[in-house]
DNA sequence: AAATAAAACTAACAATCGTTAGTTTAGCAA
DNA sequence: TTGCTAAACTAACGATTGTTAGTTTTATTT
C-alpha cells in the first residue's frame, strides 16, 4: 500500500510538472504554436516520453483551463450565497481574482486566450461556466444600483470594465511581484471601485 | 495611366479583403491555428491563389498589427503634445481606443494576442511602440498625481487598470453595438475615471 | 478581335505536426 | 541478485503545414 502510494505520487508529480511547464509555454506562445516537441525539450525529454504521463495535448489544455474555471465558479457561488452588501461582494470578487492569479498566472493565460481550442464537450462546459459567472457578476452590480450602493451607469460597462481588468491581471502581476499582495488588493479595490480622480 | 490605377486598385482591394478576412479568423482562433487553406476557403478560393495578392502569412499578420500599433502611437503622441489638463488627456486616450476599436475590432484581437508571432524586426518595432505608449500613459498619470488632479494611488495599478480595460474593448464592443458610440464614450470615461461607487 | 495581364487553378514539395509501437534503461521491492 | 515497473528512448506513421511552379481561366485594353 505504501509502495502503491509512492509510485502513484511520483507519476502524479511528473504529470503536474508537465502541465505546469505547458502552461508557461502556452502563456508565451499560445496553445497552437506550442508543439509537443517544444514541451518535451523544455522538460528535457523526447516528445514520445510525454505520453507516459498524459493522454494528449488536448488533455493538457483542458486540465489547465477547466480546473481554473471551476475555481472561479466555486468562488463566485460562495460570494453569491453570502449576505454581504454589494461593495463587500465586489471586494470579495477582486480578492478571488487576485488570489487565483497569484497562485496560477500561467494557467490564466491559457484560460483567457486558448479556451476556444477546447474540444466540444469541455468547450461547452467552459462556456456555460463563463456565462454563469458573468451573469452572477451583473446580478450583484444590478442589485447594487437598485440599492443605491452603486452609481446608475450602464451595468454592462461597469461589469465589463472591472472584469477585463481582473481577467488581465495575470499579464501584469508577474512583472511587479515586488508589490505586496495585500497592498495590491487594497489599491486595486480603490481604483476599480472609487476611480482615480 | 487610368488603366494602371484601376488595375492597381483592384489588386489592392483584393489584398485588403484577404487581410480583413484574416483578421476575423485570427480573432476567432488565433494566428497559429488559422491555416492558409482556412483563409482561402473563407475567401472562396484555393490556398495557392492567395499568393497572387500577399507574400506570406507573416506579411498578413504584420500588416494588421503594425498599422494599428502606429495608429495608437501617433494618437498618443498627439495627445502628449497638447496643453490639455490631465483629465482631458485621459479622456482623449479613452476616445482614441474607442475610435480604433470601432473601426477595426478584429485587427485589435491580433494585436493583443498574436503580436508575439511577429518576426524579429517587426517584433522589436512593435515592442518599442508598446513600451513608449505605456511610458507616455504613465507620465500623464504621474503628472496628474503631482498636480493633484489624480488620487495618489500606485501609478502602475491605475495605468494597468485603465489600459487593460481599453485594450480589451474589442472583445466586448461587437456584442453590444446597439450602444451608441458617444454614450459608450461618456459612460466609459465616468466609470474609468470616477469609479462606480 | 487580338493581345495582355490579373487571378484563379492543379499538383506537388519539404518540413513539421500529434501520436503510436516497440525497445531500452533505471530504480525499487522481493 | 532477480523481477517488476515506471519512464525514458528510437523510429516511424499519416496528416497537415506554408509555399512554389507551372497552367488555365477570366477580365480588361488596345
Amino acid at each position: 500500500m505504501k509502495a502503491y502510494r509512492k509510485q502513484l505520487m511520483r507519476v502524479e508529480n511528473r504529470r503536474e510538472e508537465i502541465i505546469k511547464e505547458a502552461a508557461i509555454l502556452f502563456k508565451e506562445r499560445g496553445y497552437s504554436a506550442v508543439t509537443m516537441r517544444d514541451l518535451a525539450k523544455a522538460m528535457g525529454i523526447k516528445a514520445a516520453s510525454l505520453y507516459n504521463h498524459i493522454q494528449s495535448k488536448q488533455e493538457i489544455l483542458s486540465t489547465i483551463i477547466i480546473s481554473l474555471a471551476e475555481e472561479f465558479t466555486n468562488g463566485m457561488n460562495e460570494i453569491v450565497k453570502t449576505r454581504l452588501d454589494t461593495i463587500q461582494k465586489l471586494e470579495r470578487i477582486i480578492d478571488l481574482h487576485i488570489d487565483v492569479t497569484l497562485r496560477n498566472a500561467d494557467g490564466l493565460a491559457a484560460l483567457n486566450n486558448d479556451w476556444m481550442h477546447l474540444e466540444e464537450k469541455n468547450l461547452q462546459y467552459f462556456e456555460r461556466m463563463r456565462i454563469d459567472y458573468e451573469e452572477n457578476f451583473k446580478k450583484i452590480v444590478r442589485q447594487g444600483v437598485e440599492l443605491k450602493e452603486i452609481k446608475p451607469y450602464n451595468i454592462e460597462i461597469m461589469v465589463f470594465s472591472t472584469l477585463s481588468t481582473l481577467r488581465t491581471l495575470y499579464l501584469w502581476y508577474p512583472k511587479k511581484e515586488k508589490i505586496d499582495a495585500e497592498i495590491l488588493k487594497k489599491d486595486m479595490i480603490s481604483v476599480l471601485l472609487k476611480g482615480i480622480i
